[in-house]
RNA sequence: GGCCCCAUCGUCUAGCGGUCCAGGACAUUUGGUUCUCAUCCAAAAAAUCAAGGGUUCGAAUCCCUUUGGGGUCACCA
């Protein structure tokens, strides 16, 4: 197999993308697996969207999902500079060459004229376009106005009566007529490249091999495929991935989900879970396999399995995977791992006490499904709890409950604090009295815990400690009592 | 609206002319284990393969039309 060269453009513009992580796996099996290079280049030639400190968030995003590239981005390379940004003087050197063979001709329309111009189109019911104004303009004139400083931009010159065609990779045959294309901006009135020139010089300076890229990109390959036919150069293979959804089936969007990769760690999510969510995102395993990490689908992934349909972004198997994956983690590395990962992720202070976690993690690590659930998950291990009166009779009356706590307490407060004597008192209390047992463990748990639902309850006891237990086994009483009396 | 892309369970998908009255995973429901929750294990329900025409001995798979959805039509990428 020859050695593919691919690529991702993201432009520094706000947050790291879910979507851009996704483009970015799928760049990378395939320039890995062919044993070429993939690489970062910043799109960077609009000034007006631009954000400082996108950038590293893109960088931190994607290396937190352990996604890594060969050149560009912050590691350079030998097809340096990989900002666009930075490439001002070579765009403008080939957009000349354009305008001397043709290819471009200078444009002084205003922004407002052209406006006005689309305005007018629309009016009078037709499609609004450039009306090629500038196009086959006096050659004098043109100059005349350049001498004079006149603002302008440089459009490519659209050829007439073409049809424009690829085999894309995903999508097979695909053909636009050339009439229907805009004389498109090339360098804009900025002295920036506009995307379209940009993309089609770096990808071939860059020699890039195969581009992969979002379909939303489809409509502007022929304008692509011009300009490399244009500058006498071979165009790169073309592969359009399908559009991840919101649930309106409508392009994701910031609006209608959380596409930010960072919020996702910061909700506490591992990227293994991310990273197997997402590459089965539009793509299926050959072998149907559910479970597996970046490394394994560098090595099978293909273009041929990708989906043309676009897929909704529904993180609901994102929750089980990373329940799976925290699980998981736990058998193969132990809870201290887990312990490592929740002081490093700030989901618990890194003052927590280290033998109180000890203690804590064997008893929720089943149930843990995002890290930030630590807290909601715990908290009664360390702060003070209110038993509600209602839960704490919820299968019992007052009297039977208020004699179940009193008799309970007097019990535990004889025995030594050890998981076996607890649960052997408890027990046989309970049998003693001939209590029904999910009525009075399920008290016992909300008055100790205040909640309904908590990691089995004598392990619990125990770790909350015996003072402690008595204590809110006092309180709990008293609740009742306050409850009783109005 | 023009152009382009797409169309299998609620969701992610398998399927590339017969082995599919459509398989898996998540979610859902039920049962088992159990002190609750969760895990784990079983099972169920869930898609007239968007609709209608063809082609074929045979179609989810090929073709056409319709419908629906999406993208794109900027001096944004």
């Amino acid at each position: 197999m020859t050695k593919k060269r691919t690529r991702i453009a993201p432009s520094p513009t706000g947050i790291a993308h879910i979507g851009t992580a996704w483009q970015a796996i799928f760049n990378l099996g395939i320039a890995r697996q062919s044993g070429g290079q993939f690489l970062i280049r910043i799109e960077d030639t609009d000034r007006s969207r631009f954000v400082p400190e996108a950038e590293s968030l893109i960088y931190e995003g994607l290396k937190w999902l352990g996604i890594d590239y060969d050149e560009g981005g912050i590691k350079g390379g030998p097809f340096a500079p990989y900002h666009q940004s930075d490439r001002l003087d070579i765009y403008h050197k080939y957009a000349q060459q354009l305008l001397e063979s043709g290819w471009a001709y200078y444009c002084f329309a205003t922004k407002q004229e052209l406006e006005q111009m689309r305005k007018d189109q629309v009016a009078r019911g037709e499609l609004p376009r450039y009306d090629g104004r500038w196009r086959d303009a006096d050659p004098a004139e043109v100059q005349k106005r350049l001498d004079e400083g006149q603002p302008h931009v440089i459009r490519l010159k659209v050829p007439h009566g073409r049809t424009i065609s690829w085999e894309d990779q995903i999508r097979g045959h695909v053909e636009f007529q050339s009439d229907l294309i805009d004389d498109q901006v090339l360098i804009k009135g900025d002295g920036f490249p506009t995307y379209h020139l940009a993309v089609v010089i770096d990808d071939h300076l860059m020699e890039i091999s195969d581009v992969l890229r979002g379909e939303e990109w489809i409509s502007s390959t022929p304008k692509h495929l011009l300009l490399y036919e244009a500058f006498g150069w071979e165009p790169p293979r073309f592969a359009h991935m399908p559009l991840i959804r919101n649930r309106d089936k409508s392009k994701i969007s910031k609006r209608k989900n959380d596409v930010s990769i960072l919020s996702y760690r910061d909700k506490g999510y591992l990227p293994e879970a991310v990273i197997n969510f997402i590459a089965l995102l539009g793509w299926s395993h050959p072998e149907g396999k559910e479970i597996f990490d970046l490394d394994e689908f560098i090595k099978v992934v293909s273009l041929d399995r990708v989906q043309k349909t676009g897929p909704i972004f529904d993180t609901d198997k994102l929750d089980w995977y990373n329940g799976y994956y925290l699980r998981k983690m736990v058998e193969e590395k132990g809870l201290p791992e887990l312990g490592k990962r929740l002081v490093a992720g700030g989901f618990v202070a890194p003052d927590f006490p280290l033998e109180k976690m000890e203690q804590i993690l064997p008893l929720i690590y089943e149930r843990i499904v995002k890290l930030s659930d630590f807290a909601e998950l715990t908290d009664f291990f360390w702060k003070d709890i209110v038993p509600e009166a209602r839960l704490l009779l919820k299968k019992g009356d007052l009297e039977l409950v208020q004699g179940q706590l009193q008799i309970t307490k007097g019990f535990l407060e004889t025995i030594p604090w050890e998981l076996a004597k607890i649960e052997d008192t408890i027990r046989t209390l309970c049998e003693t009295k001939s209590y029904k047992k999910s009525q009075y463990f399920m008290m016992l748990r909300v008055a100790v815990t205040g909640k309904t639902a908590t990691p089995p309850l004598f392990e619990t006891m125990q770790v909350i400690g015996k003072d402690q237990v008595l204590a809110r086994l006092e309180h709990a009483i008293k609740i009742l009592k306050e409850a009783d009396a109005t």
